[in-house]
RNA sequence: CGCGGGGUGGAGCAGUGGUAGCUCGUCAGGCUCAUAACCUGAAGGUCAGACGUUCGAAUCGUCUCCCCGCAACCA
């Protein structure tokens, strides 16, 4: 039985502060691998930041900065973000450690030998002041929008990937594996993309007009383009090149990504690990967008971004992580809303849950109960463990979303419980209260580890709240400035 | 006709052929163990509009209107 599980998110480029979007993957790739913890799997965790590229380039001169301490300083920022919000990874890579400048270059060369990579020249309107090649659409009435010069004709020579072979291996894939991309309709749109036919692309630039990245093996001229360099690192992580023995333990990854970025990790990923000779990765799960409050997109130039940072400071790590998981659909868009947050911490977290774990602490020091599994009626436990394999079901399928729905039940389902079985009526018996409040112990132990994927801290003081019996209260009032 | 997503009670969302559902809010009642919490019940929707297919449509088809994304920072 294979019971290692292996995880990762896209890495962001470091060109700018984590932003909310940031935080929905990150948030969401680790309550997958508490969750796989929990139940027992070897699991490994990756995430960390693509650090390559013209634009990190061209940023850290605007900053004064050398490129090196440029990446250093964005990279340290998403560490400090998953720091404060328990992003249990295993590893944080950096595109610019030492082992994943060697894999990518071994990945390079496995490529190179099974005829994937070529050279060609390439031809196209190149703007000196940008010192980049433009497309059309990166033209204002057919000049550079930043120098307002139009871009000469310009031949480089560049190596290409084969991409165009691989099109019905691609399509193969999508149609053996009906749940490679979730959710169906970003699969769908690969095989209209794939199926429409495919383009060999380029995958490095000349070093001169691209300083900063991976040196194409063998050829000092010439530098990998970022993001070849930076989908290698799925691999690199877990040992590629290095420890093979490793890699074949972890190997193939369920990753997640943005909506766009679902070419490049479903379609232009998997053709490179055909080429390298890898098997496909096991799932690509493409969660929503998050928009503004009002439905548009949230954009830096329009300043309507939130950031997860100031949610931080104003809801606290473990809200957030709630709402972003619990509040909006795990595969699709939706909009942030400040008043759907506090709703759902008031609703589910203060009243339905901290309550509940509360008022059955309280209770069972005021009688004085042993508790004891044994006693518990077999309905009331048919349906909480009714209810946790619905939520288990989800959970496996990575609905996220679904998977807490009946968390909430459960602990709606304990609140009618100690309504009906009334413990606190003058003429219950003992056996009777003890019962009772027997199940619900059972069940709050049950709804903790419902919940500890999202919320680990509170899960833990109440994990501990539950077995000293005390009174605790879990989820304080939230101090909205 | 560029492509795609969407328009469901006051708000946010489920629901892809068979009596319209959830959370919040509102109203009424109950309970008192608890973080003014918890439980029960009610009101509130011609499912954007029109036509069509069907014994039967929010759900399928055609057309119309409206919102959003696909170009930039970016998950």
């Amino acid at each position: 039985m294979n019971d290692s599980f292996y995880l990762t998110t896209t890495l962001p480029y470091v060109n700018g502060e984590p932003h909310i979007g940031h935080a929905l993957e990150f948030i969401q790739a680790d309550v997958i691998a508490r969750y796989k913890r929990n139940k027992g799997f070897t699991t490994y965790f990756n995430t960390g930041t693509d650090e390559h590229g013209l634009k990190m380039y061209q940023k850290a001169g605007e900053e004064n900065l050398s490129p090196q301490e440029y990446v250093d300083k964005y990279s340290q920022r998403f560490k400090d973000f998953c720091k404060s919000f328990s992003i249990s990874y295993d590893r944080f890579i950096r595109t610019t450690d030492e082992d994943h400048i060697k894999a990518a270059q071994t990945f390079w060369n496995k490529s190179l030998e099974n005829g994937d990579i070529y050279k060609k020249a390439y031809t196209g309107l190149y703007c000196v002041g940008c010192e980049e090649f433009k497309t059309e659409k990166d033209l204002v009435d057919g000049k550079c929008p930043d120098h307002n010069k139009e871009p000469e004709e310009h031949s480089e020579e560049n190596y290409f990937f084969k991409f165009s072979r691989y099109q019905e291996p691609l399509l193969d894939l999508y149609k053996k594996q009906s749940d490679f991309v979730k959710p169906a309709s970003k699969l769908q749109e690969m095989i209209s993309f794939v199926g429409g036919g495919l383009q060999d692309f380029s995958i490095s630039r000349r070093r001169e007009n691209l300083p900063w990245g991976i040196s194409v093996p063998n050829d000092p001229d010439q530098v990998m383009y970022v993001w070849f360099d930076a989908l290698v690192n799925y691999v690199t992580t877990i040992g590629y090149g290095t420890n093979e023995k490793e890699f074949e333990k972890w190997w193939p990854v369920v990753q997640l990504c943005g909506p766009d970025n679902n070419r490049f990790q479903s379609a232009m990923w998997q053709a490179m690990l055909m080429s390298a000779g890898i098997k496909p990765s096991k799932h690509i799960l493409i969660h929503g967008m998050i928009l503004a409050e009002d439905g548009t997109k949230m954009s830096k130039t329009i300043g309507n971004v939130v950031s997860p940072f100031e949610l931080l400071e104003t809801y606290g790590a473990e809200a957030t992580r709630y709402y972003l998981i619990s509040g909006i659909p795990t595969f699709g868009d939706s909009s942030f809303s400040h008043d759907q947050l506090e709703m759902k911490y008031k609703a589910d977290l203060q009243n339905n849950f901290g309550n509940l774990l509360n008022r059955v602490i309280t209770m069972i020091n005021k009688k004085e109960v042993d508790t004891s599994e044994s006693l518990i009626s077999e309905s009331f436990k048919s349906e909480v463990l009714n209810l946790k394999a619905r939520y288990t079901e989800h959970m496996d399928s990575f609905d996220l979303f679904e998977a807490m729905k009946n968390a909430q039940k459960l602990g709606s389902y304990g609140n009618v419980y100690i309504t009906e079985q009334e413990p606190w009526a003058k003429d219950k018996t003992e056996e009777e209260i003890t019962e009772t409040l027997s199940g619900l112990e059972y069940l709050l132990n049950e709804l903790i580890e419902l919940y500890s994927p999202v919320l680990p801290d509170a899960c833990e003081k109440a994990k501990s709240a539950l077995l000293k019996r005390e009174n605790i209260i879990l989820f304080p009032e939230l101090e909205i400035a």
